[in-house]
DNA sequence: AAAACACCTGCACCTTTGTTCAGTATTTTT
DNA sequence: AAAAATACTGAACAAAGGTGCAGGTGTTTT
């Protein structure tokens, strides 16, 4: 992008926002009264660099008819879908047809880019300490290893739960953060495998 | 819904799929030539059904002023995209162009049906008694009035807080769930309003 | 048969909004 | 130092677009 000044980004901004939320261009005096500009013609000068810089498209003759180039709202790109986990039934893949209640969308900046994810319903209210509660529902970017501390959705005798890593030598400790959890200690050749980290929490309420 | 005529919902129609896809309204006369409605008053007796029965809304003596109920423009079918503000300039409305951070897509389950919604970043660790951290988004349904112990955004001097909503006879309590904070007690003729209750939290984690 | 509604024409009017011209002061670039 | 760009004022105009009134013709409901 080619540079513009700080009063031109303002104005753009200004611009980029209301169509981001009005779905719809501000007219000229709006952009005027904004920025103070008592003339019409101060915000078409402005207009004019910023579309002559590429930063706006005019229509001409046409009513709130600012548009802005294609690429400043990647359309669908916003919107990931994912499956949302109830319970894992004994022995399936935890993305097996079968445990997947529902399928739900999350905005994209929720998540890491080129991972697999899924959602999981919480139940307990054993991760309270992280504000994690029963019922919210936890992203999971599904991978294999983990570093000390993380939030884990562990899954334990084909039960998949948030819990905090904590490995040691022979044996994997794995805490709650609500207090009255005694932490669960996994021993080598138990069924124990990490499904994955959390990368973020849902709540409805 | 309430019924309507298949010429009406032709032209319901057209107008939701033009905002879908030019992200603004046609024009009274853009309607006309579409259907070869000659007089623009002919389109408006169309409007005026769609508008009555709450299909579309106006926004009078404005070009390109026909808007849909807010939850109409889901992004994908089960996605809905709503403002995200992050801090609230003195004097503004909330939804006020300059207070948009950006726009959160959302799955459409978080939300109730048929109410303005937006997203609200969360500052301090005043609730995490309630799971809410600071950094967290809240979604937050547009609503002048609260029952008692319900989770509210506050506008308190034009600043957007989360709080329990405990009224009593004239003065409110606004309790935080982390103890360290004391309650705010606000007497009436203060500068303060309901912006809304809390619908949902959202964290990266 | 009367009333209500859907669906339209035609026209005038007026507000909103975009366009253009002429000019000024200040800052930045060459 | 000159040229160019920025950032405006002010006024007038024109096109776009919303509003309102006075009808008209069918079809459906009462």
């Amino acid at each position: 992008m080619r540079k513009i000044t700080e009063r031109q980004h303002a104005i753009y901004s200004y611009i980029k926002d209301f169509i981001l939320l009005r779905k719809c261009s501000p007219t000229i005096r709006e952009i005027g009264d904004k920025f103070g500009i008592k003339s019409t013609n101060g915000v078409r000068d402005a207009l004019r660099v910023l579309e002559s810089k590429g930063y706006i498209k005019k229509l001409s003759n046409q009513a709130r008819g600012i548009a802005l180039p294609q690429n400043v709202f990647p359309a669908s790109a916003e919107a990931v879908s994912l499956p949302l986990i109830g319970s894992i039934a004994a022995g399936t893949p935890i993305l097996a047809a079968e445990n997947v209640e529902q399928t739900l969308t999350v905005d994209k900046s929720m998540l890491p880019r080129s991972s697999e994810i899924f959602a999981l319903r919480v139940q307990g209210d054993s991760m309270v300490g992280d504000g994690i509660l029963s019922g919210d529902i936890a992203i999971i970017r599904m991978q294999k290893n983990a570093e000390r501390g993380q939030i884990i959705a562990a899954l334990i005798d084909g039960d998949a739960t948030l819990k905090h890593y904590y490995p040691a030598e022979n044996r994997i400790e794995l805490r709650a953060s609500n207090p009255k959890y005694m932490p669960i200690t996994v021993c080598e050749g138990e069924d124990f495998s990490i499904a994955g980290i959390l990368a973020g929490v849902i709540r409805k309420c």
